[in-house]
DNA sequence: ACCACAATTGACAACCGTTATCGGTATCAA
DNA sequence: TTGATACCGATAACGGTTGTCAATTGTGGT
């Protein structure tokens, strides 16, 4: 089983065709689309996907935590989720988003002290600022 | 010139009457209410404000960064925010949100390695989990 | 291989939170 | 006070997202 299937597999979908379009298509992408602007850019590279199976797909691989959402006015951005903890380089300018993963992170998370009876389960830290391509 | 109007100033805005009662409800409330939702709780107070001005006076004040937007499915929520420096604990179970500023924030966030031309000018950190009360 | 069945797909319609319009009103500097 | 300007709000329009449902596809058991 390939790496696309596999990661289908972990989300708890079927490996369809339509499907590992899609998540092969995440994987190579750097940028950060819609669920629209993706449908375009498959339909652009010739492939056969419906719009109704890309927001579909999109939800449950946001559900499973495979792909993190990044809200823009009225519409939603999605990007292939970088393993381990890590947080978001956002440009301000361009809209460009880089995934940084010190080794630090974890430490410093840590060792925060929250509220007693407060169960941490996830994090999430945006970093917003001017790349340096701006 | 009381603590509404001020704020409302420094946001650019004129401290009109409608902008006076959103301000005033943001700042007693504790919920993280939508446009939609502050307007029904507005007109059940007896107040005559606008939908069309609840949803500009809460862009604008997003915009002016005296509010934070916590994006739902479909819709987005706003929350009076905190001076300084602050994360989001929110709970996965009742949806509760609280702000916490501990003073060692600053240093941790500062000694993250940032990549060479990236200036950093923001910075956002969600934490979910379930609080004490769930 | 074949089959039966549940899961999935996609064209289309509907939904609904948000934004644009625009005539009337309130604010404020001069 | 007054004129210029910002603002309000009822309403219409917009558009991203979700629901519908007949046709198709993936899968596990035979
Ligand atoms: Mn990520
Ligand atoms: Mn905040
Ligand atoms: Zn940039
Ligand atoms: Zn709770």
């Amino acid at each position: 089983m390939g790496e696309v299937a596999g990661l289908l597999r972990r989300a708890g979908l079927r490996p369809t065709t339509q499907r590992r379009i899609i998540v092969t298509d995440l994987i190579d992408r750097t940028g950060t689309p819609t669920a629209l602007e993706l449908h375009a850019l498959l339909r652009d590279a010739g492939h056969r996907v419906g719009l109704s199976t890309v927001y579909r797909t999109l939800g449950a691989l946001a559900e499973a935590g495979v792909v993190h959402t990044f809200p823009r006015r009225n519409e939603v951005a999605f990007r292939r989720c970088a393993d381990g903890p890590h947080q978001h380089l956002i440009c301000l300018s361009c809209g460009r988003i880089e995934d940084l993963a010190p080794p630090q992170l974890d430490a410093a998370a840590g060792s925060l002290a929250y509220p007693a009876g407060f169960t941490v389960q996830g994090r999430r830290t945006d970093v917003y600022g001017v790349c340096a391509a701006c």
